[in-house]
DNA sequence: CATTAATAAGTAAATGCTCACTCAACAGCA
DNA sequence: TGCTGTTGAGTGAGCATTTACTTATTAATG
């Protein structure tokens, strides 16, 4: 984990940068802001206290950078357009359901980073939340809205579906990551054709 | 917000203590226990700091005991019985997400102390989720599986669309008091109705 | 291609401040 | 008067941040 120096590893300032970064995403995904100290960070990135001062001027600068990264970082595979465009319901939502899982399973601290930022209230959250959960919500209700439209779903408020449907998701992730408790029988693929045979029937004419 | 000592109050250990414990959910719920200090709680209490560390000899006992209380707290109308007992598949999904809902909406500070005590690893945390969560949605749990062997429901894994149902409500209150963003052109029971309809025709036969 | 001046990368050790926690003294009440 | 709730002034530890200094890399010059 520590990335112990091997004797004066003097880096271009763009790569140590990274490397404190990446460092302190970790710690503060694990421990928040106000638990992570910058002697941890330190440690982390394996380099001195005052060399992070260097790069960043406060600790609560470097914090931001690691959420405006966040925030910057494209959610892949969570606004299927294709199978939007063909009004493929079940693709659609099998697509959104499935990357979450898997995205988050890949990488939880991202979850918890989200999560503290909001209990913290951290500046950028709001921005956080906006660019990386709303989006993939108005995404849902636009095409929800779409599709009832055509005929093809009965008309509910899409706003609201498309939010039931991403709290089934954000539900189960949160559970397994956040409160790591044990969570379900199923298998996540099943799990993913649970909520949407259950969503889509809920929303059938 | 600060009760300001009148003079002297001097009061028996009992209700120095409760005004103590209340003071301080406050500050943890809104800050966690590292963004939380002593002073903060005293002020908030109105009393010395020193007082504080009479009646609880660490600041970590003084979290412990909040969280302790918290749990003791009985679930009120999150586990419908008699609605339950009838088979009123409606009566009792709507009473679990109306009286969710109200009761965050009443004291958002008890979500917030969930998860703040979830992402910092408080050791009671786990009892925490399960006594407050968990329970609910087992007994959702328990009530499905009985209701789908009864064939008045489609047979589907019992955790899962409990998990579903729970999510969707979930989703809401925690969009609404934690991350703070605006949620839902519709009002409160109107969701709740939403969300119970489409759960309902999602689990038909 | 040396030599060296300038700069960038790095650190250890201070700095002042805030934290959780303690304690001697005091004030209200039986 | 003795008991106890209460205070406010401590205390050392640990915090973010700064400083003063060392060492590696680069660039310019003869």
């Amino acid at each position: 984990m520590t990335a112990v120096a091997a004797r004066r590893p003097r880096l271009p300032t763009a790569e140590r940068r990274e490397q404190i970064v990446v460092a302190a995403m970790r710690c503060f995904a694990e421990r928040g802001f106000e638990g992570t100290t910058t002697r941890m960070v330190a440690r982390a990135a394996g380099v001195s206290e005052g060399l992070i001062f260097r790069h960043f001027p406060t600790k609560r600068s470097l914090y931001r950078a690691i959420i405006a990264r966040r925030i910057a970082e494209a959610p892949a595979g969570m606004m299927p357009a294709e199978a939007a465009a063909r009004g493929d319901d079940r693709a659609v939502l099998s697509s959104i359901a499935s990357s979450l899982v898997a995205r988050v399973s890949r990488d939880p601290s991202f979850m918890r980073l989200l999560f503290f930022s909001a209990l913290e209230g951290a500046p950028l959250s709001r921005m956080f939340y906006q660019a990386r959960v709303r989006r993939v919500r108005s995404f849902l209700a636009s095409y929800l809205e779409r599709r009832m439209d055509e005929g093809a779903l009965r008309k509910v408020d899409s706003t609201a579906a498309a939010g039931a449907f991403m709290g089934m998701i954000a539900n189960y992730v949160q559970q397994k990551h956040l409160f790591r408790v044990p969570v379900a029988r199923l298998a996540p693929d099943e799990l993913v054709r649970t909520w949407v045979d259950l969503f889509l029937k809920g929303l059938s004419r």
